[in-house]
DNA sequence: CGATTGCGATACGCTCTCGTATCGTATCGA
DNA sequence: TCGATACGATACGAGAGCGTATCGCAATCG
């Protein structure tokens, strides 16, 4: 998302509205922003997000990696949090749609991806700096939240509900309890980044869950 | 664990160790360290670290909170990793010893010890530590594992293997996947410090589990 | 007693980062 | 061409935190 010049540029300069373009796209005298700047300004934020957490992310770091002039930041968020907020926005994980075939099936390829992604040390750190620094950074915890978290969870959400309907799954099932046991074995298995799970893992986990503990 | 001086200081100046007092005991000469100045320190630590993380904790702010000057923290701890090392080696999670009458009451109650536990922001920032700042803090992260994360684990093991043997698990159950799966569960409801979870949460889990999400 | 060590306090130099300001140059509309 | 704006670069003052050093006093030993 690239951002909007923080003050308030929105009343858009009745003067120039005026006489010309649509009222939405107001095309500014001088030389336009650079959109390359943006995207090398985001990609930097969230390598260094990645590598050092909210904390250790700094704006002279940004621009130095970004290649770009600490004003060029300045000049499109007011701060440093602000930036995070935009470039965590950009985080989602890409999850596999599911076939439809068999919950089962479509659990493990689900699981299995996230435990993918968790493997991949820049998401288990940011999401664990966002869990740490919650207290610091409350806006950026509700924004992850509501743009990786939750899509997360309500794909899994709609898979489990789908199979009480087609009644693959029992009908008394506690989905939300079901969403939270497959969402957070992901996060016990990844701990440290030393994954030890195998490809295979997310299988046997939706077996177990699905199949019970108890014996019969 | 009141801390040892840093320097070469095991091999106990061979001269007093001759002829005065017990090998590992030697009484060294002069004002003795204050054990409420350990203390002290310790608990500060803690505190700051829950309510700023490791990267918020800082010397300067420990002393002022603990009533201490700096000089007595450098002391003790040759920098900042190595106090948080022992002050976080106090923050064993208590859990409440199996009754042995069901293994779904015993999951039950340790599940939601630890669902309680990670209530305090203190633990949360702990685990959010683990996760994310093993690159920089790997010694932390060991300790870590070793003394809270581990004997946590081996506690449901126990549990799960006993369920098994006496008989209310089933034959082929995967052991592990489900310490996996009760231990994970509380970092998904936790995350963020709004748990949501009831008391009776621990219970829906387990019941969940044993049972099983598969129609019959 | 005198030697030794710890105490709380505080000052110091160092580094890092912030957010602002200002260079000269580049790129746009008019 | 000219005015406006963005660009990368860099300098600046302010503040925080680090780890070290030193103060005068307190406690404990021989």
């Amino acid at each position: 998302m690239p951002p909007e010049t923080p003050q308030e540029e929105p009343q858009e300069t009745p003067l120039e509205a005026a006489h010309e373009a649509p009222p939405g796209q107001a095309r500014r005298a001088g030389r336009p922003r650079s959109e390359q700047a943006d995207r090398a300004i985001i990609d930097a934020a969230l390598e260094l997000f990645a590598e050092a957490g909210p904390a250790g992310l700094c704006i002279e770091r940004v621009a130095a990696r970004a290649g770009v002039g600490k004003a060029t930041i300045y000049r499109r968020w007011p701060g440093k949090e602000d930036l995070l907020l935009d470039a965590l926005a950009e985080l989602k994980t890409p999850l596999p749609a599911p076939k439809g075939e068999s919950v089962r099936d479509d659990l493990a390829a689900l699981i299995d991806a996230m435990r993918a992604a968790a493997v991949d040390p820049r998401r288990v750190r940011q999401f664990a700096m966002v869990l740490g620094e919650g207290t610091r950074y409350p806006r950026l915890i509700e924004r992850y939240v509501a743009t990786v978290v939750e899509p997360q969870r309500e794909l899994v959400r709609a898979v489990l509900r789908r199979g009480v309907a087609t009644g693959e799954l029992r009908e008394g099932a506690n989905i939300e309890v079901a969403v939270d046991i497959l969402t957070g074995v992901v996060l016990a298995r990844s701990r440290l980044g030393q994954d030890r799970a195998d490809r295979g893992y997310a299988r046997r986990v939706v077996d177990e869950l699905l199949t019970g503990l108890a014996s019969r």
